[in-house]
DNA sequence: ATTTATATTGTATACGTTTAAATAAGAGTT
DNA sequence: AACTCTTATTTAAACGTATACAATATAAAT
């Protein structure tokens, strides 16, 4: 099973995830792959097409069980544990990710808040101790963090990110509004809500009526 | 000029802005599309191809010249005015959002919060005034606002959706982790942080070692 | 002034990937 | 055993990306 899997197949496996949760909190037990399409807005052959490429979790002529397929896609995921994040700048954005209470809740544990600013430097914010930014590198290595975000001005991003692949970093969000360049084995995904908009407004503009 | 863009065209068009706007700012007039595709990390056909659906902005031999090709991917993109945004949901992440600096700089103004909560209602956050939820229809209405943004908790979305919907809402971007359902002519872009970092996790698991 | 060299766009073609549709196969029911 | 349902897999179509090259603009050289 080493064949190479999509981003995209992965970012959908994380839908299903959520959708079967939301199934089991109505106390459901049985699914069907046109149930998760309809929920998700695609066709059920891709529902198929995605689950197929891990194995095969279904009955056929029953469908999922949605504890089971929960579960499967969990281990898949890497989401059946829990993992330990540090988030770099302790302003709006970072201070907001803290408080956000849907990564707790999928396992993500934001262990280190860093920031440059004496000011904060020291102090507690819900719960998250602000780390001396010069310390990033030794903290993430002592303390086996393996996923880092950028939450510093566009101009720092950098800077900040060959930090975090000198402390061994992996994996890295950055919420910069600018890209950064990184080796080959560190995944990076962007985040940026205003671009986000602006894909929403181009299709808002009139000559796209259709 | 009515051939179907693709949204990732769209978004990179956006990010091709944002790079734009960062050598103006260092005072530069000209680029090609292989400085382009360096800062984005993709290759300069895609930025020549993505270029070329919309026009020809650049002369051979020389490159583009920056201010103009800003200027053109605004009139694209549909940022070279401003927009109004209305926000549902006043809590952490609705917050957050009217505090994103990004969000001013790229022409979108946050005119209104809405939220349920008594206590929250009439007071001011930030220079945004938070208005009763029941008021958003009449509100968005009379106001022009175009694109709205959906933060507040799963159980809620599909509610403030057919809402905003009914109020003529036809650019949604959902924050809510639940898929919600609308009609086609309306473009919804999720936004969903514990997604996005599941989606790296996969990639962190030591099965996929290449 | 003409030619040659160099740079870089714009487009046409080829390739690979992703998505969708079609089909075969398994599980249960009557 | 026939029928229904739904998965799993195969096949085909659509789409997106990368490659290749012709077109064009400037500068340098003769």
């Amino acid at each position: 099973m080493d064949k190479k899997i999509s981003e995209s197949t992965i970012y959908r496996l994380s839908r299903y995830f959520r959708s079967l949760e939301h199934l089991i909190e109505k106390n459901i037990d049985t699914t069907s792959s046109d149930d998760l399409a309809e929920i998700d807005g695609i066709t059920s052959a891709q529902v198929r097409k995605d689950l197929s490429f891990f194995g095969s979790f279904g009955k056929r002529g029953l469908g999922y069980n949605t504890h089971e397929l929960k579960a499967q896609l969990g281990e898949i995921l890497g989401i059946n544990r829990t993992w330990n994040v540090a988030i770099i700048g302790a302003g709006n954005i970072g201070r907001a990710l803290v408080d956000y209470q849907q990564f707790k809740k999928q396992g993500f544990i934001i262990k280190y808040l860093f920031d440059t600013d004496p000011a904060k430097v020291g102090t507690i914010y819900n719960d998250v101790r602000i780390e001396n930014y010069n310390n990033t590198c030794e903290l993430l290595k002592d303390h086996k963090i393996e996923l880092a975000i950028i939450a510093v001005p566009a101009e720092r991003a950098q800077a900040v990110a060959d930090k975090l692949v000198d402390a061994g970093i992996k994996a890295i969000m950055n919420f910069a509004p600018r890209s950064i360049k990184v080796p080959g084995d560190v995944k990076v995904k962007y985040q940026n809500m205003a671009i986000e908009l602006e894909s929403l407004t181009y299709f808002l503009q009139d000559r796209h009526h259709k």
